[in-house]
DNA sequence: CATAATTGTTAGACAAGGCTAACAATTCTT
DNA sequence: AAGAATTGTTAGCCTTGTCTAACAATTATG
């Protein structure tokens, strides 16, 4: 087998609409064209057209009126682009402390263009700072008292002075 | 003033040719047609008909056969994602410890869509390690090993189970 | 300086992914 | 169950951004 670049299967677009199925369905029971239109703020002929395209590839079963499925393999794929799409926003809200709104929008983007690598090391991310016990007031929330005023606690200012007594 | 969804002014693609031009001039000194093909993998006849574009928005100044030149807002458009992709990359590869190569592919992709508010948070996040002294071996350390050993250094640990303990 | 090599442009094709307008099927309401 | 309302589809158009092939200008070289 030849090395080969390895890009990536399926468009944004593509990616987006079998995410907008994966949690309609999961929400509700049957997943209609309406719906995934108003979800995805596109016209229904959009969706329509889309879903004959994920039809063609085998990622969707939709007969004409009729209400919309995954298949088992369009059903792996959503999973993944949920599963990037959940990580990117934990890591924006817990590791950078953004608001839920902003993170999903980033989320939503960049789900589709993060290389595996760097969504394993944000996951890996967030169980390090969840896990990792030192001290009090720990990571997390030293962080957010450095953003809130622009400079770092007292007992980080203290420390790094103590450091430099130590160096002369 | 009407409250509008605010979006982005530009396109990727436009964005990245503007990019281009500003680290080609840059590195170099006169920007030229197939140096930017080159650099963005695209033919000649892509980036002739790009710089029409982006011409009419009156960002780059080209004159048939001759030289690219950013105009002033061209060149503060182009500053604009140049930092974006520089704040990018160093954080994933100083807060994430990403290799430079899939920092770069990563920051290229994501500089064209993230939001103002996580890049300023990844910036604030990255002074704040590089600047928080707290403890050796600090943070950034820790995660490291935590990286590479699936699990918490050994003083992490320690402290986790005094914390149990003192819970029983 | 004449011609070869390189660089750049034009013209035209094409795919993706949106849209509107018009029509068709389905479902709701009485 | 018949008409009204909703939902879905078809047809066709548009923009963006790429490409190839053919031609034109510029630059380099003997």
């Amino acid at each position: 087998m030849v090395k080969q670049e390895m890009q990536r299967q399926h468009t944004p677009s593509m990616e987006d609409y079998l995410e907008a199925i994966a949690m309609l369905r999961d929400a509700n029971k049957a997943v209609r064209v309406s719906q995934i239109s108003r979800r995805l703020k596109v016209r229904m002929p959009s969706v329509t057209s889309a879903l004959e395209k994920l039809s063609e590839k085998g990622l969707v079963v939709h007969e004409r009126y009729r209400y919309v499925e995954l298949t088992p393999e369009g059903e792996s794929v959503a999973e993944g682009v949920v599963h990037r799409h959940e990580a990117l926003s934990c890591f924006f809200t817990e590791a950078l402390d953004i608001d839920r709104e902003t993170a999903e929008e980033d989320a939503c983007k960049i789900e589709h263009v993060i290389s595996p690598l760097s969504l394993e090391r944000m996951i890996k991310f967030i169980e390090f700072i969840q896990a990792c016990p030192l001290e009090e007031p720990n990571f997390p929330k030293r962080y957010k008292y450095y953003l809130e005023h622009g400079q770092l606690p007292e007992e980080c200012l203290a420390k790094g002075l103590e450091k430099e007594e130590r160096r002369k």
